[in-house]
DNA sequence: GACAGATTAGGGCGATCGTCCTAGCAATTT
DNA sequence: AAATTGCTAGGACGATCGCCCTAATCTGTC
């Protein structure tokens, strides 16, 4: 009765939800989308989440727990800021597939949540919040100093944009460009030829 | 019997319908919610438009009206082509109040059609591709040449990085900001200082 | 004022939504 | 072997969806 059973169904609903929130947006999605997936009755659904915002909620926890994950890794692998910085710009490429086809996982759930005015928008942007404060820490490390907030804003900034428009064209030749751009940017943030 | 009655209802359900599109998004706003702003039946609606996506159509149509007018506008009223592309810019101070509340109108329609994998998606696209061209010519004004394509893709990226995060954060001062920065850009790429 | 066409109101269609209930199967404990 | 608990299957609920049909009303012409 350890419960293991559930908790197996429960991460592979979670999963599974995750996925087809991210693919169809959360609205569209369906509790019946998800237990065909998972490969459980519709009914079984209820004894593991209450509600579809509780499903909701699991999955945002899914994601910031992932991404936390992601983050650890990459500070593992590089000593050295700037290419943890890197790693981050450089999701537009290894992720490409995904974003052309759904956009960016986060941007495309908050706004989303935005326009449903959904109580659960403010733990969305949540997931915004880990990558800027993330992002704001390595600028720190590189002796951006109170520039670090600003800095780490503008990189998400044209990460989002970027990711809206590589949905919208379907140009991977433009995302190739545009992270180039982003590799230039950082590097005159390093070595300031006296911007502004 | 010259028709100009149907004409205003079915007007004034396309105005309706793109506003409810953009508050709501295209697949939460239903007939329902729009016949109860135009005050009409929801039968009365089947005579106007046989199905939603012919809404759609016809939002679409409207907002590429709308904003190619607008185009046609500032080139009248600013002789500079620079100034023309500040014009565009500063949409995210003059729109800030409906963008922070529910982004920008054009990429969470693509975003969101593009998540539904809609019929209509190429043509909300075309909104897309109406002020990417614009801008493209602008910059060809100003000698840009071989380097306007992309430089109109890049301030188009930029507003959408912009509109995205000023939606989830709702942060004037984080607009007012890159707004500034987007101007500081443009002027470079006016009097180069060898980038690159 | 009768007629014809344009426009409208209202309700019904089947499907699907999130939610909820309950009977039964599966697995572990005593 | 019996009993308790964990977990599941299936269906029913009211509401709402896009869509469709038909009868009534309005408007302008002869």
């Amino acid at each position: 009765m350890c419960a293991v059973k559930a908790d197996e169904t429960r991460r592979k609903i979670v999963v599974a939800a995750d996925k087809l929130f991210y693919e169809q947006g959360f609205d569209t999605a369906s509790f019946a989308d998800i237990a065909r997936v998972v490969e459980i009755s519709r009914g079984n659904f209820y004894y593991h989440f209450k509600t579809k915002d509780a499903v909701l909620a699991a999955v945002i926890e899914h994601r910031l727990d992932e991404r936390k994950a992601m983050l650890r890794h990459w500070e593992q692998e590089e000593d050295n800021p700037a290419n943890r910085v890197k790693r981050f710009i450089n999701i537009l490429i290894t992720n490409q597939t995904n974003i052309m086809a759904f956009g960016c996982p986060v941007g495309t759930l908050c706004t989303e949540l935005a326009k449903l005015d959904h109580t659960l928008k403010s733990e969305a942007a949540g997931l915004f919040t880990l990558f800027a404060e993330w992002l704001e820490r390595q600028f720190v490390e590189l002796g951006c100093g109170g520039q670090a907030p600003d800095l780490a804003m503008h990189l998400l900034m044209r990460s989002q944009g970027v990711a809206s428009l590589a949905n919208t064209f379907q140009d991977a030749e433009f995302v190739r460009r545009e992270v180039e751009a982003m590799y230039q940017w950082l590097d005159n943030q390093l070595s300031p030829k006296r911007p502004t």
